[in-house]
DNA sequence: CCTACTTTATGATCAGAATCATAAAACTAT
DNA sequence: ATAGTTTTATGATTCTGATCATAAAGTAGG
């Protein structure tokens, strides 16, 4: 989102993260603008029994939890790496007065806000309404277009999420997730080769 | 959000909309700002079966379908008018360049987008783990919140939503949330009064 | 006032996803 | 190579919210 060099002359710093560890918790108060370097970040919320939800997954370059540095509220979820990841952290004043200076990258923002709410839309929708595989589908293809900037619909996509992260995601139950792959399988509407998902 | 002088000075004009008519639906292309000024609109899905999903309601003065001006995708949803209302309409390009005219109001278009993805942010992750009574109380407390600013937990309010609107803004059935409430009176969350629900 | 419709309500039944149990295969770390 | 963990897998059972049926109370429009 920003590039390097401005990160590193507005003040951030690289922080390494192991596998399953915190960046935040749900509830804290946002005072850093973070950007993947390496690895993988997730945004969660586990319940009360432990059942967890997926807000997302935010890979190289990507950045998150931005919102609570726009408006007064405090993190709607934890922040968690997937793997071992490197994290560049910006203070939250100098991450906003960069933005006051680059209008342009503001704007970028604004639209990147706006897109995550379009996905949000839709998957709040999906899980309220529509049953398991009709979910399902609607992360992979959503996922397949973030995967590469103007994938086709006609080229093959390897899905690297598990089933638990599949299930994390559409907020079902691991088996069900497993049997709802198999069936779209029968279906057509994706294939499995040596348990990897491709759609 | 905007007001009406400047949205007049803009060249926005006032619609008028009969309760259940539409002012644009899921798929279309975003072409204008829309601005509550009399009524109540909300965005919402149907799915195949015709099960409604609500996104949200908007009133007096509220904006509301402003995400597809900012970046490129058509609108995940409908908006419908819930009674007979009075809309401000204001041509996209014209929303855009007082925006721009305007860093302040920009900046506040920013915070809200920013706030209703923390808000959708919530709801996801209620609706994918939580059971019916959990997801009532969310939304009853979302709308007493934004009731009025600064309305403290110690006032009583009142929800002027229908169990059908309460179901289709937690995913559940009618029948369902008129048991929930039920429910939730006998443990003290919330009470009935005139079929009114308090919290 | 009368008729339509909407909203709230309640009981009975059903269905589908969650849960529980178990296990094999595939990684990971030592 | 070995032990431990994660991932995928499948069958049996349970349970909760959806569905179906029905009705009374409330509201709106002519």
């Amino acid at each position: 989102m920003i590039d390097h060099t401005s990160l590193l002359n507005s003040g951030a710093i690289l922080k390494k993260y192991k596998r399953g560890e915190f960046l935040f918790q749900e509830g804290s108060i946002a005072r850093y603008y973070y950007q993947v370097h390496q690895g993988e970040i997730k945004m969660n919320n586990y319940n009360q029994e432990g059942k967890e939800y997926i807000q997302g997954i935010f890979t190289k370059e990507k950045s998150f939890g931005e919102p609570p540095l726009f408006a007064d509220f405090k993190y709607p979820a934890n922040a968690e790496a997937i793997v071992d990841s490197e994290v560049w952290q910006l203070p939250k004043e100098k991450f906003l007065k960069f933005l006051e200076e680059n209008p342009h990258i503001h704007h970028k923002f604004t639209s990147t806000l706006a897109l995550r709410l379009y996905y949000k839309a839709i998957m709040v929708s999906e899980i309220s309404t529509q049953e398991p595989e009709h979910r399902i589908l609607r992360i992979l293809d959503y996922f397949k277009k973030n995967s590469e900037p103007g994938i086709t619909e006609s080229k093959i996509y390897k899905v690297e999420l598990t089933r638990q992260q599949l299930a994390d995601l559409t907020g079902l139950r691991v088996e069900t997730v497993i049997r709802s792959i198999k069936k779209l399988e029968q279906k057509g509407e994706l294939f499995i080769k040596d348990r990897k998902v491709y759609r």
